[in-house]
DNA sequence: TTGACGATAGACCGATCTGTCTATATTGTC
DNA sequence: GACAATATAGACAGATCGGTCTATCGTCAA
């Protein structure tokens, strides 16, 4: 459980492919991390998966907990990028209330399972894993875009009301867990009365 | 892992005390489970805290995943009645807003480290497991009351804003768990609005 | 050709896991 | 005093855990 401290990253041998075994590595963590548990799953399943071997596991990560950072750090990444490409199609006073219909898809995919950080915070107590160092970043993050929209929004209070719709955000995902789809419906609801929207128009049932 | 089907709940041989290993058990494990995890926590460490045997523990609960079920039916049990006494202190109408100062106060302890559902769920993948049944219980349980206490507040759509209060609840604990008890006041905040409250009078700080 | 490098395969280690089992101690009741 | 019930103590089994290590292979570059 040593974590690393600096840990080469390996270039493949052939050309084309960068580290093609580090991808597969995170690409199988990331499927049984996130299906399971990062303490469900032990590091045998996740080489078989990857069709790896140990010594390319432990080359690359040097441990178990690095190789969960690593997971995280990637979900971040493209929950980034994707929260971003998203909300960039609607004009800034919009794009508060359009991060929940980002949730919205989210959590009706098939696959869905809940937060990958929030499940990692939950299972790791330990609050210097290098994976919840990353989570803390991921909450600055997201406070700071809810603030820059609900500051386009002209909200009242841009502070208060950035708080209030992270923590409906989070509720979103956490409730959608349990009870499915239509939380995320209603915590968009609730996001567009919370900013004074003029309802949105009623565009779906429930 | 074969879980318990009928199990007799053993009468303690000291007239005074109703089965107090099975009581010492269920603390020990209340205790190791929510600190660190169901997973993160053995059979021994539990025993060895509760001071008890191993048979004990497998004639009071057969397995460990009923063991974790009992944990999470306790902490259901403490939580509903908990909710019931905070929010009965204040008529009818106020009830929903008075639902989240009471996550106030409960994301506030120190030991606060999330909600106990919201981790089993996320730790245990099989829906079919007895602690995950008895979780799908407690939404039904807290939707019900949040629509009885949404209808109390004349809200034009009460089953919509009970949906939506749940998720904005849920967020709340969820996201304490991460930024500490701001974001439960965040929540209270919304809460209000949502309900067209009048302010509240500005109680707190931030 | 040789050597460095990245990779696979898998034995191996010590620790820990859940669960079963036997042996023994304590206690209340007949 | 005998018995049944409940408890403790802990050996034991079989599996799995994270992690280390050696051996071998293929590819690229000098």
């Amino acid at each position: 459980m040593s974590r690393n401290l600096s840990r080469v990253d390996a270039q493949s041998t052939t050309p084309a492919a960068v580290s093609a075994v580090r991808v597969r590595l995170i690409d199988a963590a990331d499927h049984l991390f996130y299906k399971e548990g990062v303490r469900a799953v032990g590091i045998d399943r996740i080489l078989t998966e990857a069709g790896a071997a140990k010594a390319s596991l432990y080359a690359h990560f040097g441990c178990k907990d690095d190789l969960v950072a690593a997971y995280v750090e990637r979900r971040i990444t493209l929950a980034r990028a994707g929260i971003d490409a998203f909300v960039s199609q609607v004009p800034p006073e919009q794009r508060a209330v359009r991060a929940f219909e980002f949730v919205e898809q989210w959590v009706s995919q098939p696959d869905f399972r809940g937060c990958p950080v929030q499940h990692v915070v939950g299972e790791i107590a330990d609050g210097a894993h290098p994976a919840r160092v990353l989570a803390v970043g991921q909450r600055e993050w997201l406070l700071e875009r809810f603030t820059e929209w609900t500051r386009a929004a002209h909200a009242a209070d841009p502070v208060r009301a950035a708080g209030a719709l992270l923590t409906l955000f989070d509720g979103a995902v956490a409730a959608s867990e349990q009870d499915g789809p239509v939380r995320a419906r209603d915590a968009r609801w609730a996001a567009e009365r919370l900013l004074g929207a003029p309802d949105g128009g009623a565009r779906d049932g429930r």
